[in-house]
DNA sequence: TGCCGTGTTTGATCCACGTCAACCCTGCAC
DNA sequence: GTGCAGGGTTGACGTGGATCAAACACGGCA
């Protein structure tokens, strides 16, 4: 790429990137921002960043200043612990927010890992607080996600604690699959980013169980799965066997 | 009781429960306050409430106005899906914070229930955002506070999603133990509130599987357990015993 | 083109925990 | 005291998912 062409691209995306203009921000931290607060939300993002699929965006134990806002690409979290054993916590999307885990001690506790090439909007925390002391908008939308965070947490417990294998991940591919469709792409096939063991670490399972299960819900009819890509064939099904299946 | 005598309780309670008196100051939510803004803090709570045993504080699906700090008693929340599992997800003690998954969508998603007699201070959220948008400080140890609460859950799901039964009660008993001594009680001698069933809900297990791991703790000189009272006899084997044990 | 590495699928076997059932302990009502 | 109810313990047995192992699919590369 020659140097004009790149500069160009540069450009572009650093209007892109404001806010105001964004087209995640009815999915982002912005939503349901007037128009005069957005603008005031531009100077909160102070740099971008690109990652090559396998970066790391932090690591557990780096000292925490700014949360993150997926740009572009898809991310994973996981909690490593000495003796080898490791925890996929969370897959994280456009619009979805990083790092919240670091405020409490100023210190990330677990590893954000770019399943893809992906961008991520550093939002400086210190900035963000004092910018949600002016914008009362902002500051219980801020609210509200990281509320909506631990509600997440309590359904992934939920899930790990009470459902068996093959309920955890129709609820895995339905939380998938809906939250695909609010980014406008097709609730029915997507491409899995993320391995099967990384699958099964989030669940609770190893990966031999979770390819099982899939090989199940196809010879049932509930879906298509050829390695990574998945058609979903039968959503009540799936809804179905996630729900009851119990008693 | 006669009626002067109630009115004298009373008095001397209001008292007491003010923020800027408070004796959980340094582990509730006014912690690190400067005296000013802690006098600041006293009109936040607006209403205190007892439970007894058994009570409901809040129940799923109820409206969301206010977040609650466990003044004395012990709580658990819990949710519940149709079919009629239930997971515990948390296990609240005084000074701790009760109510935050309410704030994402306005309405409670999960049960709040006394599990001794009880009393909580009611802060109403929208009174707490507004004067956190005054006090900094007060702004930035409340989201150090949901922070700590997504960490919380992280450590659940690894206990959930990688660890075995014993492994699961040790990491839990070794948690309980850690904030009984930061509240000034026994690390080592504690009774549960809980029952095995709730213990085991929370950890992913059943009543069995917990009574059984007691006993075998017992056996191994670890712990003595005499139903819900508990002596921790040997704190450095429990976290071994959390740690590894794999491979 | 064939080879290699990484991820996935599938099968055979094992075991930790769940299930079912009996019994026990403690507190409470009478 | 005696009876009863609700939790807790313990045992026998079954099973879902882990483990171990082999083969397979696919992309990258020489």
């Amino acid at each position: 790429m020659s140097t004009d062409a790149a500069t160009a691209r540069l450009a572009f995306e650093v209007v892109k990137t404001a806010c105001s203009n964004c087209n995640l921000r009815e999915l982002c931290l912005p939503i349901g921002l007037p128009q005069d607060d957005l603008r005031r939300l531009d100077e909160l993002v102070s740099t971008r960043r690109r990652l090559k699929r396998g970066d790391h965006l932090y690591r557990a134990g780096q000292a925490f200043e700014s949360i993150y806002a997926v740009r572009s690409g898809f991310f994973k979290t996981d909690v490593l612990i000495e003796d080898g054993r490791d925890q996929v916590t969370g897959f994280q999307m456009t619009g979805e927010l990083l790092g919240l885990d670091g405020i409490s001690s100023e210190i990330h506790t677990c590893n954000a890992i770019a399943l893809e090439d992906s961008e991520v909007c550093a939002i400086p925390f210190s900035h963000l607080e004092s910018l949600s002391r002016q914008i009362h908008t902002l500051q219980h939308h801020f609210h509200k996600v990281m509320s909506r965070e631990i509600v997440r947490d309590h359904g992934v417990m939920m899930l790990l604690g009470t459902m068996r294998a093959e309920e955890r991940l129709a609820a895995f591919l339905l939380n998938l699959s809906q939250r695909f469709k609010a980014r406008g792409y097709s609730p029915a096939e997507f491409n899995l980013r993320m391995s099967r063991d990384e699958i099964g670490s989030y669940l609770g399972l190893k990966l031999e169980t979770v390819s099982r299960a899939f090989s199940r819900f196809q010879e049932d009819g509930l879906l298509a799965v050829h390695q990574r890509k998945v058609r979903i064939l039968n959503t009540a099904g799936l809804r179905k066997l996630m729900t009851h299946q119990r008693g």
